[in-house]
DNA sequence: GGAGTATATGCGTGTAAAGGTATATAAAGG
DNA sequence: CCTTTATATACCTTTACACGCATATACTCC
């Protein structure tokens, strides 16, 4: 788990950032909105803080949790050097797009997939 | 592997896909170039192009392999949420003071612009 | 057709990460 | 104190993924 790709590739911790895009939360009202278990929340909490994506400060018995930064930065930095070969395809964005559903704890398929293909062509996206 | 930031997680997809801004290439040029056996290069090529960030045509025995825009724009898109928060925090505030700086006319204000943040002052880039 | 080249895939293996459950720590309140 | 609330961590199990190696496919040229 070095790199801050690595960190967001789980989809729980990437809820859990876009949570904290609003406002700082502790722990208990992520685990209400996410609705998944407050260790799974611990655990993720705990992994973006080392990784640097989030800080946190105490209140009474509540630990609450902020953004930072940084490693948004680092992914941005290395996302850079592909902004100007994309910038021509912006049309086919939109599409893409459209078949982005917002995932939610338990509703992503998080394991269990044999895959028994032999294609040749690009794979469409369940 | 569903989601564009499980594929980015990886290194070494990572580092296909920085050699492919320049240009398309082979199997055999990313193979020697990034020293990895071909074996592996062409599974992450698989994963890459099964996810959307690559295409390839046919020349002769060598499959070119080339950059496709989609997938990167979705994780732009992903990550533009955090954009205006980060951006607060060091970017557009610099620039806002640096245009103020130099917007006045026989500005004698001073350089040192140390301004109050209510969190933790990003750190300088590694 | 056979050899050589270029790429893809199948299989077995190790490893690490994510989830579940239980428990530990810590603070607040009666 | 003892209980309740809030959060962290330890242990265990499952699984997926990345790798190495071997082999299959496919194209070219003799």
């Amino acid at each position: 788990m070095e790199s801050a790709f690595e960190i967001i590739a789980e989809p729980n911790r990437r809820a859990i950032l876009s949570l904290l895009v609003s406002s700082q939360q502790s722990v208990g009202e992520i685990e209400h909105q996410l609705r998944m278990p407050q260790p799974t929340v611990s655990k993720h909490l705990r992994v973006l803080r080392d990784a640097g994506f989030v800080e946190s400060t105490v209140d009474a018995q509540r630990r609450l949790y902020r953004l930072k930064p940084e490693p948004f930065q680092e992914v941005d930095a290395w996302l850079a050097q592909f902004r100007r070969f994309w910038s021509a395809h912006v049309d086919a964005l939109e599409r893409h797009l459209d078949r982005m559903d917002h995932q939610q704890y338990g509703s992503s398929t998080p394991t269990k997939r044999k895959t028994k293909e032999k294609t040749t062509r690009p794979k469409p996206r369940t």
